[in-house]
DNA sequence: GTCTATACGAAGATAGAC
DNA sequence: GTCTATCTTCGTATAGAC
């Protein structure tokens, strides 16, 4: 066994574990080199600044999954309601059904928000605009397109908050299924 | 000026004005000495067990204030669409129209979770209590008044992290004003 | 009740050998 | 690229004077 060297975006991967673990703050570099499995000086080799190095990396991995595996859903083939759906439920995939937390709530709080808001606004700004894009296709109007759109994003990052809160998941698996038909729902205006 | 002494609930507000700035694990004992004006050890004479007992007091200023200024807004008089509104603008006002990450965000997350954990989840469940009675009042059925009871707290706790994650507190004002309606909307089933 | 001083371990970060 | 060892600063907590 040659230890098969982990590549930076495997030892990227463990790192947003730790951190959805324990939030920015609560990680150490005790506990990020206990869950790659890495001494500290081989994350320093990695990751040259340290734990904002390393919180970036992890944005980073978080984003190539949504751009490999939620937003696709939504430019797939098919009706809007289906894409709209499937890419919900993507999302309920990236976030464990509602067991991790949202990363705005790990890297938005305290000193870490100066380093990663910027990155939080271009998202949540380009996750409503592709929404928004699918419930055109659907006949809803622009403005109230991209005012669901963002209805959606809180509900559920509301229901990750109200779930942890309650220590029980029911509310996101709920909110998840009932998101696609509030944002279809046919425009009264 | 012989110093007007502060009170243990006045330190205490100030405790929890540091831990939405900072969060749980970034407010250090040296950033909460900086905030009340009280030395390190002035501090663990009012709170012997440190930054837990800190975070707990922090939690019971929060408490007291949602007993005393939200919680009445659904019991005064009026018809129940006022006093949806009115519970609704007054947590508006607990979380600074927006500004204010919610406590969840605080003290849910990393080790903090252990110690406050069990609160939040009374504290959600009387809220969705307390607003369902207010909708059954209204006429809407028991079961549908508790989900669109959580659905509200969910839009609200959404509204908080969008906000936050995009810098910019209209989705919050929007949201707090949609509520309502939501929630009093002429049942279909 | 509040302060100054300090103990002591944990935290982030680096040096240098292999 | 990974390790051991080390440095420095910060964090929590306590002692003891006023």
């Amino acid at each position: 066994m040659p230890a098969p060297t982990l590549t930076r975006e495997e030892v990227a991967q463990r790192l947003l574990a730790e951190f959805r673990r324990s939030g920015y703050e609560g990680a150490s570099l005790a506990s990020l080199s206990a869950a790659t499995g890495l001494g500290k000086s081989s994350l320093y080799h990695y990751f040259p600044n340290g734990k904002v190095d390393m919180g970036q990396a992890a944005m980073e991995v978080a984003g190539a999954w949504l751009q490999e595996k939620v937003i696709p859903q939504l430019q797939a083939a098919g009706d809007p309601e289906k894409r709209i759906k499937r890419y919900f439920a993507a999302l309920s995939e990236f976030y464990a059904k509602g067991t991790l937390p949202c990363l705005t709530d790990l890297f938005t709080i305290g000193e870490a928000a100066g380093h990663f808001q910027q990155q939080f606004r271009q998202r949540i700004g380009q996750g409503i605009k592709l929404i928004a894009g699918v419930l055109e296709e659907a006949g809803i109007a622009p403005a109230e397109a991209a005012r669901r759109a963002e209805d959606g994003l809180v509900m559920l990052h509301g229901a990750l908050v109200v779930a942890r809160a309650q220590g029980n998941t029911a509310v996101f698996a709920r909110t998840i299924k009932a998101i696609p038909a509030m944002l279809l729902a046919p425009q009264e205006d």
